[in-house]
RNA sequence: GAUCUGGUAGCUCAGUUGGUAGAGCAUCUCCCUUUUAAGGAGAGGGUCCUGGGUUCGAGCCCCAGCCAGAUCACCA
């Protein structure tokens, strides 16, 4: 592995600790008694503390030097004095442990006791130190003045995303981040176990992929040896767990789709499903609004979030308005019975791109995301969806065109969608063959598989139920002004990157021919390696750098030599 | 998938008609005992994303590719 010249530096004073018997890896607990925050919370002049953390920043002068020890919670500004950190004769602990062995990046453990410096900052002096974990890469150092302006920030998404552990380290609204996103799995779970609904895990490996339509992951199972596919949602399964008796469960579930990536598809990402018995989609949305409310003040201490230029509220109630309304008021088109083609020749009118693979339903959502979606930008439920595009949802007590059906939009996007649940079987069976049709006719995006386990479910009674899905990333996203999926997510799916490797082949050749002889006039070396210009300056550079060469100008002319 | 933008030191970025690769921070050496992005002086550090081409000469121009981001399309 070629080492730049500040990792080599650092490896040399690991070796050079070990030499002083100081394990810069040891493996005792190391019991610190206060965290940053605590420190600054209950400040008492004089204090003596025990801390742990990363040293992040120094500023030394001489016999006294400054630093920050970052914890899990934040900074806290650390005083290594010379006499206070060596009373007696031998300061090598201060001039060759601290100002020549350590680094940014290491981890330090520290006794000290609390001061305030004459410019007013709370700060530890140190009275003994240890070393817990050397660093042997230097970190990315963004530096932040008074005006909070940040200089040197580490902010190259590529990096941060493929590096996100250095992420992390030196961007705390990173680390922000991350936290609300853990507060909104709890305020979530909280919310339903108060309700007493039961939190369930089902399979990730499915024969059939169902609850969707996805392209999904296929796998292959060795002793089975049959195909297994990675879930696309879970629905279906805790459906089955409605048959079987519960009344209210619920899962974060991880899903996998293999489909393009954005900046808001990531091809695995979280879904929380909840389904209830006895309850239909009326009950739901009032449940939703309690829901997402509750969850924007766990995670934000507010309903109030800015999304880019969106102001938004999470406060309920939601506006509510049915799909065939939203369109009469976008379009001034009234789909109420019409027929496919008349749908299509209105989507046409308005400029929509349409092909004869649509059936009403496609049409109508093409209509609906085109003109509509983009207008909801406070929390609004959208309901009554077209009974073809909602193969899993009831049919409409007063509409036997629609479903029993709603989605929350929240700046034009969708972050939960719900169903009174179809609970007849006969009917259910019906709507998984017409999705078949209409995959066969070319929508890709019907479903092609029918789950006849799922049917048998059913078949021995499913009350009625209620059931919804939030896209978590999505909400999240909302909640801390993040237009990227990635962001919010700990490692968001990259390319792998590239290995590079230590010699190439054109290097190798180079030295093979030097070691039949050397040394060589370097034009017939470059001859017979029979590299282009290029190709040849690439090479010698490389080589001369990693010192397996020497390139000497004599009186005799250009040699080349193995070094 | 299309278009645009970017890839240069550990980090953030400059880089002149195409003519010996730069700055700040970080690193190393020396001085400095209450400072806080940035004390002083000096030094070292480069696969200019990769591979071709044009040229006496390419970080720069041309072609192909890789990676990333943005916008659009597609998809939930």
């Amino acid at each position: 592995m070629q080492l730049t010249e500040q990792e080599q530096i650092r490896r040399d004073k690991l070796k050079a600790l070990r030499q002083k018997n100081i394990n810069p890896y040891p493996a005792e607990e190391f019991k610190y008694t206060h965290t940053s925050e605590k420190i600054k919370a209950d400040f008492e002049e004089g204090k003596k503390v025990v801390i742990a953390g990363r040293l992040m920043s120094r500023r030394i002068q001489g016999k006294a030097s400054f630093a920050e020890l970052q914890d899990a919670e934040g900074r806290i500004q650390v005083y290594f004095n010379r006499d206070e950190i060596c009373p007696d004769e031998d300061k090598s602990q201060y001039n060759d442990i601290y100002k020549k062995l350590l680094d940014i990046g290491d981890f330090i453990g520290i006794e000290g006791e609390l001061f305030t410096t004459q410019v007013g900052e709370k700060t530890v002096m140190v009275k003994d130190f240890t070393l817990l974990s050397k660093a042997l890469k230097p970190l990315p150092l963004p530096k932040k003045d008074k005006e909070g302006n940040e200089y040197d920030g580490f902010h190259d998404p590529e990096q941060r995303y493929r590096q996100r552990y250095a992420d992390l380290i030196v961007n705390k609204e990173v680390k922000d981040i991350f936290i609300k996103r853990t507060k909104l799995f709890t305020a979530m779970r909280n919310f339903f176990n108060d309700k007493g609904y039961m939190e369930v895990e089902t399979p990730i490996l499915q024969s059939i992929p169902g609850g969707a339509a996805a392209r999904p992951f296929v796998t292959h199972h060795n002793a089975l040896d049959i195909p297994l596919y990675l879930r696309i949602a879970n629905e279906l399964y805790l459906k089955r767990l409605i048959v079987g008796g519960f009344d209210g469960v619920y899962e974060f579930s991880k899903n996998f789709r293999n489909e393009g990536m954005d900046r808001t598809h990531n091809p695995e990402f979280t879904c929380m499903e909840i389904y209830v018995a006895y309850k239909d989609y009326n009950w739901m949305m009032d449940f939703t609004e309690k829901l997402i409310e509750h969850c924007a003040i766990a995670v934000n201490g507010t309903t109030k979030a800015q999304f880019k230029e969106h102001s938004i509220d999470f406060k309920a109630p939601y506006k509510r308005i049915t799909m065939t309304d939203a369109i009469k008021e976008y379009t001034d088109f009234d789909i109420t019975g019409k027929s496919e083609d008349e749908l299509r020749q209105a989507a046409t009118k308005m400029g929509l791109e349409v092909d004869d693979t649509m059936g009403k339903g496609k049409l109508i959502d093409e209509i609906f995301g085109e003109k509509c979606e983009p207008h909801f930008i406070q929390p609004t439920f959208i309901t009554d969806y077209p009974k073809e595009m909602s193969p899993l949802s009831k049919e409409h007590r007063d509409n036997p065109e629609l479903t029993e059906r709603f989605e929350l939009m929240v700046c034009g996007k969708e972050i939960a969608n719900a169903y009174s649940e179809l609970n007849d079987p006969i009917d259910q069976r019906e709507r998984f063959e017409d999705q078949m049709r209409l995959a066969q006719k070319g929508d890709d995006e019907a479903t092609e598989f029918i789950d006849y386990d799922f049917l048998r479910a059913l078949e021995y009674g499913m009350p009625p139920t209620s059931g919804l899905g939030i896209g978590i990333d999505r909400l999240i996203m909302f909640m801390t002004n993040n237009p990227s999926i990635q962001e919010v997510l700990f490692f968001p799916q990259m390319k792998p990157e590239k290995k590079k490797v230590e010699l190439n082949d054109e290097e190798k050749a180079v030295i093979d021919i030097l070691k039949k002889e050397s040394p060589q006039e370097l034009d017939a070396v470059k001859s017979e390696s029979g590299l282009s210009n290029k190709k040849w300056d690439k090479t010698t550079k490389s080589l001369r750098k990693k010192s397996l060469i020497n390139i000497d100008k004599t009186d005799e002319g250009l040699f080349i030599a193995l070094a």
